[in-house]
DNA sequence: CTAGATTTGTGAAATCTTTCACAATGCCCC
DNA sequence: GGGGCATTGTGAAAGATTTCACAAATCTAG
C-alpha cells in the first residue's frame, strides 16, 4: 500500500469521530462539507484523504454516514481487539487503566505491571497489578499487541528494550524521552513538555 | 516574525531537553550531529531549524551547549512563569497535578474547579479544589494565562466558550473533541483515542 | 426525458517542509 | 602565520502535503 501521511490517518480518526456522532443523530448522509466544517479542514481534504484508500461517496449526493463509518474502522484496523500491556501503575496508568475510551475502541488491557512493591497485588479495575520482574514470563505466557510505557523517564528506554526484545510491535510511551527502538516498531509519543512549550511559544510569539 | 512550522518547534522543545542533558553531564559545546542523532533526526534539519532564529553557532566548533539553552528557552518563551488554571479534578487532572515538569518548566497551577460537589473543597498538593462555578469570579480576581480543560467531553466546550469570554488566550485540552475557539486562542488537543488509531493503523499496514 | 442543482474524485498547481551540498568560517598545530 | 580539519549557515533541489478547479456522476423536478 501506498504511504499515507500520519496527517491523513489522523484525520480519518477524527472523521470516524465524527461519523458516528452523525449516526448517533440518526443522519443517513454526509457531505465532505460537513465533515469538513466539523473537523475545521476543508471539503477536498476530506476527499483527497479519504480517495487513497477508494472511492466511498456517490456524486452529488456525499457519502453514507454507516458506510463510511464500516470503511473507516476497517481502514484504521478497529475491526478487532488488541491486548494492551501496561508497564507502570502511577497517577497516570491509573488515569488510563479508567479511561473509558480504551475498551470502547477495542483496546484491551490484559496486564499491568509495576516495581513498586507497595502497589504489587492492587486489584486496579478487575486486573492485579504485578511485578514488574514477571513482565517477561508474562509476554511470554500470553501476547500482546501494544504496550503503554507510564514509567519514570530513566526506566523506560529499559522497558521498551524488554517489550521489544518480547516481541510487541507497538507503543504509547508517556514517559517523557525519545525512545529508541528498531524501524519494524512503532511508537507514538505523547509528551506534555513538549504540548506546553508550543503553547508557551504561541503565547510569547503573537 | 516569519511563520514557523509546528513541526521544527516541536523539535526546538526536543533540542533543549537533550542539550540540558548535555549541560548535566558538563558538556560545553555541541554539534548538531550530536543534538541530531539523539533527537532521530538530521544535522541539516537541526541547523535549519535554528537558523529561523538566528546563526548561534561556531563554525568548526558547533554549538555552546549553555548559550544554546538560553536562547532556546528565550525562543519558546520559557523565560517567564505561566499561570495555569485547571478545570476538571478527575483522574487526569490529579495526574497532571502532581507532574513535576509542570512547575519546572514554569508553569504555575494557581487553581484547580470542579462541578462535582463532592470533590469541592478537597486538598489538592497544597491547592483547594473550587466549585466550578466560581470559575468566573476567580478568573476575574487573578488572570490566568493557559487554562488546561480535564472534563468530559460533553462539558468541555462550554468551559472553553467560558475561559475564552475571560480572556485566557491558551487551552491544553485534554477532552476527545475538537474545541471551536476564536483565531486569537491557541488550543493543542491531547486525544488519546487518536494516538491508539494511528497505532492501530500501523498495525494493520504493515 | 431533459435541465438544473449538487457533490464527488482527481489531476495539476501551489505551498510547505526536508534534504542536499558547498562556500564560509574558525580552531588547532606546526 | 598558513595548511588542514571540522562544522556551520544557507540557497537551491527534492519531496510531501494541501488547495484548486473542473469533468463526471447522480438526484430532483417538471
Amino acid at each position: 500500500m501506498r504511504k499515507i501521511a500520519e496527517s491523513t490517518v489522523r484525520r480519518l480518526s477524527l472523521y470516524l469521530r465524527f461519523l458516528e456522532d452523525f449516526e448517533e443523530q440518526g443522519m443517513e448522509t454526509v457531505s465532505s462539507e460537513e465533515l469538513a466544517s466539523r473537523g475545521g479542514t476543508t471539503s477536498a481534504q476530506v476527499r483527497k484523504d479519504l480517495s487513497f484508500f477508494g472511492s466511498f461517496g456517490k456524486r452529488g449526493l456525499g457519502y453514507s454516514v454507516a458506510e463510511l463509518v464500516r470503511r473507516l474502522r476497517e481502514i484504521l484496523g478497529l475491526g478487532r481487539t488488541y491486548r494492551v500491556a501496561m508497564i507502570g501503575a502511577g497517577k497516570i496508568g491509573s488515569a488510563l487503566v479508567q479511561y473509558r475510551g480504551f475498551k470502547q475502541r477495542g483496546f484491551e488491557i490484559v496486564a499491568i505491571f509495576d516495581s513498586d512493591t507497595s502497589k504489587v497485588g492492587r486489584n486496579w479495575n478487575g486486573l492485579t497489578v504485578r511485578d514488574a520482574k514477571e513482565l517477561e514470563s508474562e509476554l511470554r505466557r500470553q501476547s500482546v499487541d501494544i504496550a503503554v510505557i507510564v514509567t519514570p523517564a530513566d526506566a523506560a528506554q529499559a522497558v521498551a528494550d524488554k517489550v521489544v526484545a518480547l516481541g510487541v510491535k507497538a507503543i504509547l510511551n508517556f514517559a517523557p524521552i525519545q525512545l529508541m527502538v528498531p524501524d519494524d516498531v512503532v511508537v507514538k509519543t505523547v509528551n506534555l513538555a513538549l504540548e506546553l512549550e508550543t503553547l508557551s511559544y504561541a503565547l510569547t510569539n503573537r
